[in-house]
DNA sequence: CGAAATATTGAAGTTATTCAACTGGAGTGG
DNA sequence: CCACTCCAGTTGAATAACTTCAATATTTCG
C-alpha cells in the first residue's frame, strides 16, 4: 500500500500540509502506510527508542502511560488526522504507549525524513513548530482538572468528541464509544460507576441517548454549557 | 541594561544554547533584557497578540486562565530559564496571562528573530522544536490529575519545586513560596483550606516545615513518594 | 496603628469512591 | 440452538475525602 499525502483528506491536520509541492512528495516518498493494526495492537510502547512520527488515517486510539503503582492511565483519545509520538522528540524516546482501540490504519512518518524536509523547507519548518505549539495550548486537562463535578466532566469529554468528529467530517451525532467505562475514568479521573452513573444522568436529562458504547448525541450545545 | 546570551548562565534552558556563536550573537543584538518588572506586573495576557517570546532571567512568575465563569485557573508557576509564550505560537494570539509574583527580570525574544534564525540554522531549528516537544512531554497535570490525595498532590507540588530549583542551582532546601494558598489550591485543583490543611499534616509527618510563605525542606525523597 | 489580605482551624455538608450485588451481551463449546 | 462463562456495565449502600461556611489568628502594608 502506498502513502499518497498528496491526495489525503487529513493533511491540513498532518505534517505534509502547506509543504511545496516538491517537499510533500519527497516526504511522502519516505511515508509508509503503514499495515492496518488490529484493535488491542501497540503502535509504540513506553520505552521504545524514538525515531518516527505516526499519523491516523482511520479508527480509534488511545494514549496511556503507567502509574508509579503500575496501573495505567489514559491520557488521550486519538482520532484520524492526530499526529502521534510529538512529545518524544526530545527525549528521543517514548513516555508513553499508544494502543489501538479499534482496526486502525495509521502512517509512520520517519523523523529523519522531517528534519530533512524542515532543514529545506520553511514551510516544513513552520508547520512543525506550529504543530506542537498548538499540542500544547490544546491542554485536554482542563477539562479534568477545571474542579468540575463528574457530570460536567463527562459531558466536556463527550462535547469534546463531537467537536473532534464534525471537524474531520466524521459522524458527530450518533457513534460509537470504542473506549471502555474504565477508560473514560482513568482519562477524566473518576472511578468507572460514577462515569456510569454520570451518563445515565446526562441520558435522564435527555442530552444524550446512551445504550452501552452506542451513542446518540441529542442536544450537542447543552452537553458544553453544563457547570454544576 | 543589554542582553547578554553569551554569558547567561541559563542559556541551556532557553533558545540560544546550541546556537552557533554567529547566531547567537545574532540572536542576542534581537533580545532584550526586560527592564525589571515589579511583583503583579504582566508579561502578557490573554487575547494579546503574539510576536515575542520570554525567557525568565529570575524571580517567580505564574500562569493563569479565566474559567468560564470568570474566575481564576493557575496553570502553572515559573522559575528563571522557563520560556514563556511557546503555547501562543500557532494561534497568533496569548490564551493564558502571565503576571510576575515578585519582582523579575525577563527577556524578551521577538519570535521573528527567532524564525529568521531558525531558517538559517538547523541548531536553532532543532532547538525551537525540542523545546516544546519537552514542554508537552512535561505534563505537570499529572500531579493534578492522577488520582491523588490532597496530601500527596501539595507533597508533589513541592518536591517538583525543590526539583526545579535544585536543577537551576537554587536554594531547594529552603526557600519563600511566592504564591498564595488560593494559588496552589487553583493549580493543584484543591480549596485553599485544603492545601492549608494538608502542609500542617506534612509537617506533623516532618517531611516540611513551614511558616506561612517560609518553607524548609526536610525529607525530599519522603515528599516524592507519598501515594495515598 | 489600623485595615485588608492571607492563613489556619473547626464543624457540617456534599460528592465521589468503594465494596458488593446484579444485569446483559458476546463468545464458546456441547 | 442453547447453556455457560466472562466481561463490561449498571445500580445500591456505606464510607471517606474534600469543600463550604464560619470563626479566629497572623501578616502585611498603607
Amino acid at each position: 500500500m502506498e502513502a499518497v499525502c498528496a491526495t489525503c483528506s487529513l493533511a491540513s491536520l498532518c505534517l505534509c500540509s502547506s509543504l511545496p509541492e516538491r517537499e510533500r512528495r519527497r516526504l511522502s516518498d519516505n511515508v509508509r502506510l503503514a499495515w492496518p493494526m488490529r484493535a488491542g495492537e501497540h503502535v509504540f510502547r513506553a520505552q521504545d527508542a524514538f525515531d518516527a512520527l505516526f499519523a491516523v488515517r482511520s479508527g480509534w486510539l488511545k494514549t496511556y502511560a503507567r502509574r508509579v503503582d503500575g496501573d495505567e492511565r489514559v491520557l488521550g483519545f486519538h482520532l484520524p488526522g492526530d499526529v502521534l509520538g510529538l512529545e518524544a522528540i526530545d527525549a528521543g524516546q517514548h513516555d508513553v504507549s499508544v494502543v489501538a482501540l479499534t482496526d486502525c490504519r495509521v502512517c509512520r512518518i520517519p523523523y529523519d525524513a522531517v528534519t530533512r524536509s524542515a532543514s529545506q523547507s520553511p514551510e516544513m519548518q513552520q508547520h512543525l513548530v506550529r504543530l506542537l505549539s498548538r499540542r500544547l495550548s490544546e491542554r485536554d486537562c482542563w477539562l479534568i482538572c477545571d474542579n468540575l463535578s463528574a457530570d460536567s466532566r463527562v459531558a466536556g469529554f463527550l462535547a469534546d468528541l463531537v467537536a473532534r468528529r464534525h471537524r474531520r467530517g466524521l459522524d458527530a451525532e450518533a457513534f460509537r464509544l470504542p473506549m471502555s467505562r474504565a477508560d473514560i475514568g482513568s482519562y477524566l479521573n473518576l472511578a468507572h460507576e460514577t462515569v456510569s452513573r454520570s451518563l445515565t444522568r446526562l441520558e435522564k436529562n435527555e442530552l444524550v441517548e446512551v445504550r452501552r458504547r452506542k451513542i446518540r448525541v441529542l442536544d450537542p450545545p447543552g452537553l458544553r454549557e453544563i457547570r454544576t
